[in-house]
DNA sequence: CTCATTTCTTAACTTAAGTGAACGTACCTA
DNA sequence: TAGGTACGTTCACTTAAGTTAAGAAATGAG
């Protein structure tokens, strides 16, 4: 289960026995249960999620309604995002399969941080191409229709379709779920 | 001018006039002209702007029709965001108005990196910044009516609708023009 | 100042998403 | 096994955005 860890880590920065040794020394690692969860709307928690297997989602409660703005898959970091405002979280973070995860506060982070100075350096680059990736995929959402946006899931994330709830997929492509069985209907009957 | 890109970096960290001097050596300023086109789709430049003064966009072009997908005013930074697929730029970035830029390459922020490695410590603290702000954007947007994303606009950014044409403010909000025109037309009605 | 171009608004019509309700299926659980 | 709940699909209807076109207003160049 650790290798999964270290090869995502490889990817920034390279690592010594030593430091791997480390790494598993503060117990990062946890599994929880479909539907357990981890951030509810209000609480002031400064988590970080890395997914090792499984998968958990992002969603806010507006009007009773459940509204998911991501999903986060094997190999995908989850950093929490009220680092601006220090207000409480307004989201919910939750397991839609059975998921094991690496869990880190900023404490951990600072500790590791000053152990070993080049995780300053993963951590640049991490949140780097997280911020190209995220720029990436708002712009795509922006210019493009929930149709569109659809097809596109289907390209670069065809699990997902199989994995997720419907529902919860309408609201992550940002339509309500009959909308959603709708527009494959359409599709499927543009095919033929 | 330099004051302005000074106040910036204090919010991250403390600079010796000594340093202050070796960024100003830099030649970093620019100014350009309403109009002027920073990147086009296809350049593959690694220059990042930093804005003293006045407005610059970023659109893609799509079947001939302009997306802008973001404004860029006093004090916000523009860092491209094709570091990970290493492709060229698909998108434009052009000047709203007459501008005061700072303009910077990966060369230069190399060079400075390397003689004073608090540098990396600001770019960090920068891009998980604009990650943060990034997430909560595309959260709002997705969770809100292109109504509601006006509403909002006309609150967090008040400046922009007067500053920006109005097509460019539609494709930014998701919409046409002509889409634009009724829904504000529909909220002066609701408001008598 | 005038002409041409661009930008913005309005209107009529089309298309697609939102809404509310009904129905079938699968999955629990008592 | 029976009843309940949650989920997905379908339908009819409503609402809002897309499209096309026309005209008014602002901008810019000569």
């Amino acid at each position: 289960m650790e290798n999964i860890l270290f090869d995502f880590i490889s990817k920034y920065i390279t690592l010594t026995e030593d430091e791997k040794n480390v790494l598993v020394s503060l117990n990062l690692f946890r599994s929880a249960k479909k539907g357990t969860i981890l951030l509810k709307e209000g609480q002031h928690s400064k988590e970080s999620y890395f997914v090792l297997k499984g998968c958990i989602r992002s969603y806010y409660l507006i009007d009773g309604e459940e509204k998911t703005t991501a999903f986060y898959t094997e190999m995908d970091a989850l950093t929490p995002h009220f680092v601006i405002n220090k207000t409480p979280s307004e989201y919910f973070i939750s397991c839609v399969e059975d998921s094991i995860l690496t869990v880190s506060n900023s404490d951990m982070e600072a500790e590791v941080n000053s152990k070993f100075p080049k995780f300053e350096l993963m951590c640049r680059k991490l949140s780097e191409e997280l911020l190209a990736q995220q720029r990436i995929d708002f712009d795509e959402f922006k210019t493009s229709s929930p149709e569109q946006r659809y097809l596109n899931l289907l390209q670069s994330r065809p699990d997902l379709i199989q994995r997720v709830p419907q529902h919860q997929l309408a609201s992550y492509l940002g339509i309500k779920p009959q909308s959603l069985s709708r527009l494959r209907a359409r599709i499927l009957e543009k095919k033929s």
